[in-house]
DNA sequence: CTTTCAGACCTTTTT
DNA sequence: GGTCTGAAAG
């Protein structure tokens, strides 16, 4: 295929380095795209052309990081070209792979009808094997479910043994290598018995499919003419495995990434994966993007040096042409209540200039660095939402739900009894299983009210429980329905459970909303699954008004705004204090500052308060003020005081006797000790 | 034998 | 807030 005459004049609307991305065709291309060098325009306009040169919107497929960013891109290129490229195929590796193993899930030995495991399903396998193999009782401290399932996760992923992983993520584990091992087997062979997959056997499973059946292999790579991957950095060895296959029959494979920009290798990507794509495909393109268009240079001269003091070099130096501007603004906050009230005033002001809230970012490491901003905002009435951290469907409640239809979807689904069976009281573990046994045996609900059970105290809950079953399978209700059912039996122990049981009841109508679009409650699951909602996006129904934007960092890829600001550059929040000891994990850190920092496109602060309250912990235990370092992404950079300006904020309502007090360092003027005020301020 | 409850300790980041 | 442990209560 050859670019033909186009409607569209791609050269006006893209530079030299972007069109040949965009009109590269045939064969395999790699394009290193710096931080807001248009990647996503890119993909965008490529897909459009594509189209536009005849090829079947449904033969191309677009691999993203998230659902929302494959929509996002297909919604524009439809606006660039026409509504057939609303039909492009897209969405992240998980969900590609379940729709093709649904339609494949034979030739592998699986049912089409397979149940999606998220992380905490998978968790609680491991533990009820755990306990069955007997490794709980061991004399010494055994590796925790989560410790075990992000080993097994990251053995998968990354294709190392279980020792060699442990050797490296938990050294004083590793002489359970082999319990570990003995786990992996079982946790494989009772997924594999029950017809369930965790995430990652999506990944394996497809890969599998597509490496040892000649037929389907051809079949797919022969539907899927033309593949674009988005964010390769980020993918694992185990996907790079899948593009390859899904390219093996045309080899028209674009692949977009930024090294730099590399931030989970935590779930086993390894950025290193860019540098492969050239050996995997030998004649591939390569194609560096280096124009900046999002940010104005002050700003850029500071991302390039926060990258610039990485270990490994990076082959870009961005340029803008937007010229002027301001520095980034390094604020030095009294406190986190400090910092929180700056955030608030700027916010405010901002909108007075007329910048929108939506158009505004604050952005931190973990999730709970913004509790005291959210306390805060929400005394200023000032709306947001946040993204990143605690999902909707981890909230204890919602999660007993899921659990009662995981039951009901399948009699047999003995991790939902376990959750669902100990909400009775005087049910616990054991009883649960006994119960569990007992309705598997029968292959039936009338397990519930099996003679065992005659004349126990719980003997009432479960024939109520039994009836709430009976119920929904005679009356065939839509999802919707079945969480009503459920609803008289759960509410009373709902309440006696939480103080805050009608916030909690609110979530359940929301789930119960949720379900009215979905006809088909295993669609409904595994939809929600692949595409866990945000939880407070969720909460806010409102969501047309204007709202700032709370994110963790990891969730803000790929994302710019005007405004960006950065809480908390302190050592041990951002670089966490759990990445301290280790060399990669502190690049992995930086690369993480320069992926916030990036997202801005006119303002920058970086903050930083002077005391923190209650050390690292986001559970509660305050009363004890710390005080820390700032940032080494700030420290290390030698000419800092010539990127940043300097500035202080002292609370002002914190109620002082002397009003001055807290500006007694005041001074604004940029002096040349502004880097040593960076470097010492009061540590 | 089972459940429950108090207290210690802790989970980054996400499909 | 959750998870895990040990020990008291049922």
């Amino acid at each position: 295929m050859r670019g033909g005459y186009s409607m569209i004049d791609y050269s006006s609307e893209l530079n030299e380095s972007q069109l040949r991305a965009v009109e590269f065709f045939e064969g395999p291309a790699l394009v290193i795209a710096g931080a807001g060098s248009g990647k996503t325009r890119v993909l965008e306009y490529r897909a459009a052309r594509l189209v536009e040169n005849g090829a079947d919107p449904e033969s191309i497929l677009l691999l993203t990081f998230t659902r929302r960013a494959a929509q996002e891109m297909m919604k524009r290129a439809s606006r660039i070209l026409d509504d057939r490229c609303s039909r492009v195929a897209g969405g992240t590796f998980h969900s590609f792979a379940n729709h093709i193993l649904r339609k494949y899930a034979k030739t592998i030995g699986y049912d089409p009808k397979f149940t999606i495991l998220d992380r905490e399903d998978s968790e609680s396998l491991i533990n009820v094997l755990r306990s069955t193999l007997q490794y709980d009782v061991t004399k010494e401290r055994f590796p925790k479910k989560r410790t075990i399932m992000s080993v097994i996760s990251k053995s998968v992923n990354t294709g190392k043994s279980i020792k060699d992983v442990m050797d490296y993520d938990c050294p004083h584990f590793v002489h359970f290598a082999d319990e570990v091992g003995h786990i992996q087997r079982e946790y494989t062979a009772y997924k594999k018995n029950k017809n369930m997959m965790d995430y990652d056997d999506l990944l394996v499973c497809l890969c599998d499919l597509l490496r040892y059946n000649k037929q389907v292999r051809r079949t797919v790579s022969r539907k899927y003419r033309f593949i674009m991957v988005d964010e390769f950095q980020d993918t694992n060895k185990l996907q790079g495995h899948i593009a390859a296959l899904l390219a093996s029959e045309h080899e028209n494979i674009l692949a977009v990434g930024d090294d730099a920009q590399s931030i989970y290798s935590f779930r086993g990507a390894n950025f290193r994966n860019i540098m492969d794509f050239p050996e995997i495909f030998p004649d591939a393109e390569i194609i560096t993007l280096e124009q900046n268009y999002r940010s104005i240079q002050p700003i850029l001269d500071f991302t390039n040096r926060i990258i610039e003091n990485a270990e490994e070099k990076y082959s870009k130096e961005l340029f803008t042409a937007k010229e002027g501007g301001d520095r980034p603004v390094f604020v030095a906050a009294g406190d986190e209540d400090a910092q929180a009230e700056f955030v608030c005033r700027t916010v405010l002001s901002l909108r007075e200039d007329d910048v929108p809230l939506s158009d505004i970012a604050v952005l931190f490491r973990n999730s709970f660095h913004s509790n005291r901003l959210e306390v805060e905002l929400t005394n200023r009435n000032i709306p947001y939402v946040k993204y990143g951290g605690f999902k909707f469907l981890e909230a204890a409640h919602i999660k007993d739900v899921m659990c009662f239809l995981k039951t009901v979807l399948n009699v047999d689904d003995e991790i939902g009894w376990r959750r669902v069976l100990p909400l009775i009281p005087g049910v616990g573990d054991v009883t649960a299983q006994n119960i569990t046994g007992r309705v598997s045996e029968a292959q039936d609900y009338k397990g519930l009210v099996h003679a065992d059970f005659r004349g126990k105290k719980y003997e009432k809950d479960l024939k109520a429980l039994h009836r709430v079953y009976s119920e929904i399978i005679s009356s065939e209700s839509p999802v919707s329905g079945m969480i009503e059912s459920f609803i008289p039996f759960y509410k009373p122990l709902l309440k006696a459970k939480y103080d805050n049981y009608n916030v909690r009841f609110q979530d359940i109508n929301t789930l119960i909303s949720m379900a009215g679009n979905y006809a088909s409650l295993e669609n409904f699951l595994t939809q929600l699954a692949l595409e866990p909602p945000e939880k407070n996006v969720v909460e806010q129904a409102d969501r047309d008004e204007e709202k700032l934007v709370l994110s963790t960092i990891h969730s803000a890829k790929g994302l710019e705004w005007n405004t960006v600001i950065i809480l908390s550059l302190l050592e041990g929040y951002l670089p966490d204090k759990r990445c301290l000891g280790d060399k990669d994990e502190i690049e992995e850190e930086r690369r993480l500052f320069y992926v916030a920092a990036t997202r801005a496109k006119e303002r920058l602060y970086l903050l930083r308060p002077a005391s923190v309250h209650g050390g690292f912990s986001n559970y509660g235990n305050q009363g004890f003020t710390g005080i820390l370092k700032s940032s080494r992404f700030l420290t290390e950079i030698e000419d800092i005081a010539d990127l940043v300006e300097y500035q202080e904020y002292e609370r002002e309502d914190a109620g002082y006797s002397d009003p001055d007090e807290g500006y007694e360092h005041d001074s604004n003027e940029g002096s040349g000790d502004t880097m040593g005020r960076i470097n010492r301020y009061y540590d």
